[in-house]
DNA sequence: GACCAGGTCCTTG
DNA sequence: CAAGGACATGGT
């Protein structure tokens, strides 16, 4: 007889808490968070990160900024992530986006979630899963973030679910506080990475827990 | 050299 | 709707 999806994934949550505590996983301000969210695509974060780095050293580093600049000098900044090109493009979407519907950044702050969420997924090359990481960590919304590490995860505990039934699960699993859906993404990525590397999960033990 | 990385879009069947 | 390919550099 087995626990019901959300009981196990109330349980996988609290180890996982119980293993990593909190963690300052991902901060930034939300330019810097939504274009870490395009350039970590199908990326290591490391990378993601040194590109960041360098565009902060050029001060590229915010929508108006990406605006401004042509896309050569951003695809020259970025190559490190891979697919710099398709990524300074959506970039330069992002920026558009912003300046176009918002004016500024500061103004994305004002508006709910649901509409900043619809409005994010109008740019192309913004999905689901990078308009999610952009709500939650970069305008501390209670938005779920699905990605192929948690879609692996809730793989080992026996949830073959697309990833839209799957934010829809944990978002009621969850507490209202954007603080815990930051930990519990970077706790699942954090395990994941250790134990399910390689798209194999020989050394997960999620499955086993109980109660 | 092979394989994979915190996706998204486009094209086919 | 599912599946396959394109996009590209960097690490193991």
């Amino acid at each position: 007889m087995s626990a019901s999806s959300s009981t196990r994934i109330a349980r996988v949550i609290r180890f996982l808490d119980k293993k990593y505590g909190k963690i300052n996983w991902w901060h930034g301000t939300p330019d810097e968070v939504m274009i870490g969210a395009i350039l970590t695509q199908q990326t290591r974060w490391e990378n993601a990160n040194k590109a960041l780095m360098i565009l902060k050293q050029r001060s590229l580093c915010s929508a108006h900024a990406i605006g401004e600049a042509d896309s050569m000098t951003i695809e020259s900044a970025i190559r490190c992530t891979g697919f710099y090109r398709i990524k300074a493009q959506r970039l330069k979407s992002l920026a558009l986006h912003v300046k176009s519907v918002y004016g500024d950044t500061r103004i994305m702050a004002e508006r709910p979630t649901h509409q900043l969420r619809e409005s994010l997924l109008e740019v192309h090359g913004i999905g689901a899963e990078t308009a999610d990481s952009i709500l939650c960590y970069g305008f501390h919304r209670q938005c779920f973030v699905i990605d192929a590490y948690t879609e692996r995860i809730c793989g080992c505990i026996g949830i073959k679910e697309k990833r839209q039934a799957l934010k829809t699960l944990f978002e009621k699993v969850l507490p209202g506080d954007a603080a815990v859906y930051q930990d519990v993404h970077a706790h699942i990525v954090e395990y994941a990475k250790e134990f399910c590397a390689k798209k194999r999960c020989d050394e997960c033990t999620l499955a086993n827990l109980n109660g």
